[in-house]
DNA sequence: GCCGTTTTCGGCCCGACTGTTTTCAGTCG
């Protein structure tokens, strides 16, 4: 059995939160991390480099390390991590997931009541011992139940990406059947909503009881909950549950919409069946004189007619009565995207270096790649101070001598934490030599509303500050967005020509979706940025361009959609002008 | 445990916030 580039790293992982718990030298703790980061994010076949004994020369990776992971691939163990691992579960890592206990209280929880679970450690908070443990009290007892009913709450929601990723390979494996016609994904997940619960996939066959059958046995369902002859319900190993539903080809179209939803949307476009005479339901149309001839969804619109609403508009938000006058938008497509802002490289937490960034993103297609890496108020992030940032300016141009043409550049920039008092963490002689700047909040999360708002919109006033990096910092299913007024905000950034990012990690999704719209009408224009830390991640501006379109926007809201010509020249304008 | 044009020991990121304390430990970003 080999070992896989996974396993190293949550060996390395598991080591660092063990030696945690043992209250061992942070820095220790920290090189086992930064080990973990480095194999994860390596450029190359570590795995092999690993068995083979060649990790030398890879920085962070010193004698000790270089053995461990050396006979964790030549064996697929590793003695000092067995060792360490002893008397912990599995599920004692689970506990490293809630908000508010870290290393320290989850030691003394393991030591003092033998907590080594969730439900152990629910069982506690409920019994009313937690309170007593020193260093805990009945605020951090009561914290710790919130945590976990979150956590509860959230056990059966999924992000998109992760949503999208599993719902590609099963559809792939679907497609592959011979009795299948036409195969999608329904559900929420077609809608591009940030969060979605279930999947569910529709299939055209003449042989759905074959289907379902199929579908049952397939490796990916790690629980069968349901099986008949045209649905199948089953559960993956991620918990996500997914639905299959197997229809015929003439049903196909009814099944897909019906599915696809959102209910609100459904109940709308059926309450205007109804007033043709005819009722809508998951498999036809049925009354009187019913449209023949529906192939495809776009001919159920057209039947009631409307134009063809793209799915992630389906939310009953307006969009039935624009399709009604005609006056659906012209949505994005993520082709129009011509390049991107807020992205990171080792130079602070990412984890690419420039070069590999650049290549990335022309490999992509882009035009034009922004680097914005982190600044000195964020030191957990290795943020830049001015002369690091001043080097690397110099870094860029240099690397657009060499490597830059009319196809491609990198422009540089900074993601400029916004400080408490919404100044900013660098001078406006170092942030006017930059070619863009992104300003974002990462400390005092906790301000109101208003002090928050406040803040913000001092940032924003400032001349050399393009754009608004994440507006809330939610972390979705994890932690909400900082309290802060959107309509203010929204009405400062079409005043001061600020523009407004969407950030496309699907951690984030932030401004949301829901906003946009808004925005867009006050003449707010939006940059798609995937705050990539990885070359991977610049993968993430197709869901941007998923969510941008969910919230309304075209080709003209986007800025980032500007060619790299008419791009150069944006940028020069002062702000007021743009 | 890692690193080094300050080279083999002594640094390594640090301030804000919270809840527990009564001067500070733990967590977070």
């Amino acid at each position: 059995m080999s070992v896989t580039r996974e396993r190293l790293v949550e060996v390395l992982e598991e080591i660092a939160l063990l030696l945690e718990i043992q209250g061992e030298n942070p820095f220790k703790i920290r090189a086992y991390r930064q080990g973990a980061e480095v194999v994860s994010g390596y450029d190359g076949d570590i795995v092999a480099l690993a068995r083979d004994n060649k990790l030398e020369g890879i920085k962070g990776l010193g004698d000790a390390l270089r053995d461990k992971l050396h006979e964790l691939a030549t064996t697929g163990e590793l003695e000092f991590h067995k060792k360490l691992r002893v008397g912990y579960p599995d599920s004692f890592f689970d506990l490293f997931d809630l908000d508010g206990l870290g290393p320290k209280k989850i030691a003394v929880l393991n030591r003092e009541l033998k907590v080594d679970s969730i439900p152990s450690l629910k069982a506690a908070c409920e019994a009313g011992t937690v309170a007593g443990l020193p260093g805990f009290g009945a605020k951090t007892q009561t914290k710790i139940l919130e945590s976990l009913a979150r956590r509860e709450q959230s056990a059966e929601a999924f992000r998109l990406d992760i949503a999208i990723q599993a719902a590609e390979d099963i559809l792939e494996v679907l497609r592959l059947h011979p009795e299948v016609l036409r195969a999608s994904v329904a559900g929420s997940t077609r809608r591009s909503k940030e969060i979605v619960h279930d999947l569910d996939f529709i299939v055209a066959t003449p042989k759905p009881a074959e289907l379902t059958a199929f579908f049952a046995k397939q490796g990916f369902a790690k629980e069968v909950i349901a099986q008949g002859d045209t649905k199948c319900s089953i559960r993956l190993e991620s918990g996500m549950q997914c639905d299959l539903r197997a229809v015929s080809n003439d049903q196909y179209p009814f099944a897909l919409f019906y599915f696809t939803g959102s209910k609100e949307h459904n109940v709308a476009i059926r309450s205007r069946a109804l007033k043709k005479g005819w009722s809508l339901n998951e498999y036809a149309f049925s009354g009187e004189n019913v449209p023949t001839n529906i192939h495809d969804e776009a001919d159920i619109y057209r039947a009631l007619g409307l134009d063809f609403v793209p799915p992630e508009l389906r939310e009953n938000r307006g969009e039935i009565e624009a399709a009604d006058d005609g006056k659906l938008p012209r949505l994005l497509e993520w082709e129009n995207l011509r390049g991107t802002f807020h992205n990171h490289t080792t130079e602070s937490d990412g984890k690419a270096s420039l070069n590999a960034m650049a290549e990335g993103a022309r490999e992509l297609g882009l035009q034009y790649l922004g680097i914005a890496d982190h600044s000195k108020s964020s030191p957990q992030a290795n943020g830049l101070s001015p002369e690091r940032l001043a080097t690397q300016i110099q870094t860029i141009v240099a690397w657009n001598k060499e490597h830059g043409s009319d196809q491609f550049r990198l422009f540089s920039g900074s993601e400029v934490d916004i400080l408490k008092s919404g100044d900013l963490d660098f001078e406006d002689d170092l942030l006017a030599s930059l070619d863009y700047a992104v300003a974002s909040v990462h400390n005092a999360l906790t301000l109101d509303e208003e002090e928050m708002t406040k803040r913000i919109i001092k940032a924003m006033e400032n001349p050399y500050i393009t754009m608004l990096g994440h507006l809330t910092g939610r972390l979705l299913l994890r932690r909400d967005g900082y309290a802060v007024n959107h309509e203010k905000i929204i009405d400062c950034a079409a005043e001061t020509r600020t523009v407004i990012e969407l950030n496309c990690n699907p951690k984030r999704f932030d401004m949301d979706w829901r906003w946009w719209h808004r925005a867009r009408d006050k003449g707010v224009l939006c940059s798609i940025n995937p705050d990539a830390h990885s070359v991977n991640q610049l993968q993430y501006l197709r869901f941007g361009a998923s969510v941008a379109r969910k919230g309304w926007l075209r080709r003209e809201d986007v800025v980032t959609t500007k060619p790299l010509k008419e791009m150069e020249e944006w940028l020069k304008l002062p702000k007021p002008k743009r």
